[in-house]
DNA sequence: ATAAAATTTTAGATAAGTCTAAAATATTAT
DNA sequence: ATAATATTTTAGACTTATCTAAAATTTTAT
């Protein structure tokens, strides 16, 4: 049994660990998490203690097969959560993110299976992130972002790379969902900017958003 | 805003306080929450500076209206739970009292308005306690204990004073559910022993399982 | 290769929440 | 009314999780 502040520190390493490959750097995990390198050190020998990550002196931490195993059963718990919030409740994708945060830490099997259940075995989240099953198995689709794309391309938009609230409403303002598909009409090579063709509009995207949206290529489809 | 450990401490105490109208003393709650009586003396004048309860050394507390409030809310995020739980969730009554602890602390005013009205705005728990209202108004409906009916009266059974799973699943083997209708067919003197009628059967109870099973008189209905 | 800069760890402090043991107060029984 | 008993509070200690400041180590730049 781990404590929320511990389970915070393993589902922020385990994120981490996806972008990276090497050793987690202690000051990486306390921008994460927005607390101070010193509170991290302290953590993660607690965590080693408990076999959850390796962890060697001025090398940084990777997690264990354990460690790795907790993190997907917590990330399971938060993106059913998600789903839940905005299937049910009427939440929008950019205000489930607080509310998931605090319901990741209830601690119940029978919880979080019957709710898997109860929403009808979900693959991924509101905002597309796998969601990992009952044995922690994530299975990741293929995907890449909108920007790598090329002219006359097509995509199904699948997911976000930022969560942030400012970046999910401006995709509602301009309305880009998830599910919808996007065909590439023109790439601006001076600033990385996409003219797209979705729903039988015309959108001008900056770089930036292309780089956070992802997409399944039509080909993969 | 209010720890864990501080919402459970106003939760306990008003529990108490509606069974006994006195101030309510520091064993009691030690007690109920399962720890000492030193930690309690530190936590109510914590509590005390919160505003939450008023306290005279040696004389125990009582809460405030803002801690009525406050313990008002915490009950009725518990109690929607414990809807959810059972109604969605598959949970059976005696299993829901340990999640719904943990659920019950969950901030968010917008996920429990929403879960209220996703479960069509109850009015009691699987238990048959009420549910407070968004302002934290609680309704008691008019209910007296089975073991208070007097021979030939019928009652309609609204609640278990007693939340206990052992109980619950004695009502559950005996086949003994909130909304049947009772009727006392005799009552022993010697041990207090009730034999009644229940869904066109006839059982045999005893005095403690009448003390602990709510009904609601049949003129009242 | 060594100095400067950045990162990481250690040491010591703080706050919440708990505990045990001892002291203070209240209650009960004679 | 006073002694015995029970309850409550205080004092001091412990754990978890955090912090600041200083020391140790690693990385980077010249």
């Amino acid at each position: 049994m781990f404590s929320q502040a511990e389970e915070n520190y393993i589902k922020a390493i385990f994120h981490l660990a996806l972008k990276s490959k090497k050793g987690i750097s202690t000051n990486a995990i306390a921008k994460k998490l927005e607390t101070k390198a010193s509170s991290v050190t302290d953590m993660i020998q607690r965590l080693a203690d408990k076999k959850v990550l390796i962890y060697q002196k001025y090398q940084g931490v990777s997690l264990t097969i354990y460690g790795d195993q907790i993190a997907a059963e917590i990330i399971r718990k938060h993106r059913l959560w998600e789903v839940f919030l905005v299937e049910k409740l009427n939440f929008s994708w950019d205000e489930v993110h607080d509310v998931a945060e605090q319901l990741e830490h209830i601690q119940s099997k029978k919880l979080i299976n019957e709710l898997d259940a109860f929403l009808g075995y979900p693959k991924s989240d509101p905002h597309g992130d796998p969601i990992p099953d009952k044995n922690g198995n994530l299975h990741q689709i293929e995907k890449c972002l909108l920007a790598s794309l090329s002219v006359n391309e097509k995509g199904l938009c699948v997911g976000v790379n930022d969560s942030s609230a400012e970046f999910l409403q401006f995709l509602d303002k301009q309305e880009i969902a998830l599910g919808q598909i996007i065909k590439v009409l023109n790439k601006e090579p001076f600033d990385g900017s996409l003219i797209i063709e979705i729903d039988e509009r015309t959108l001008s995207i900056s770089n930036k958003i292309a780089n956070n949206l992802y997409v399944q290529k039509y080909e993969q489809l």
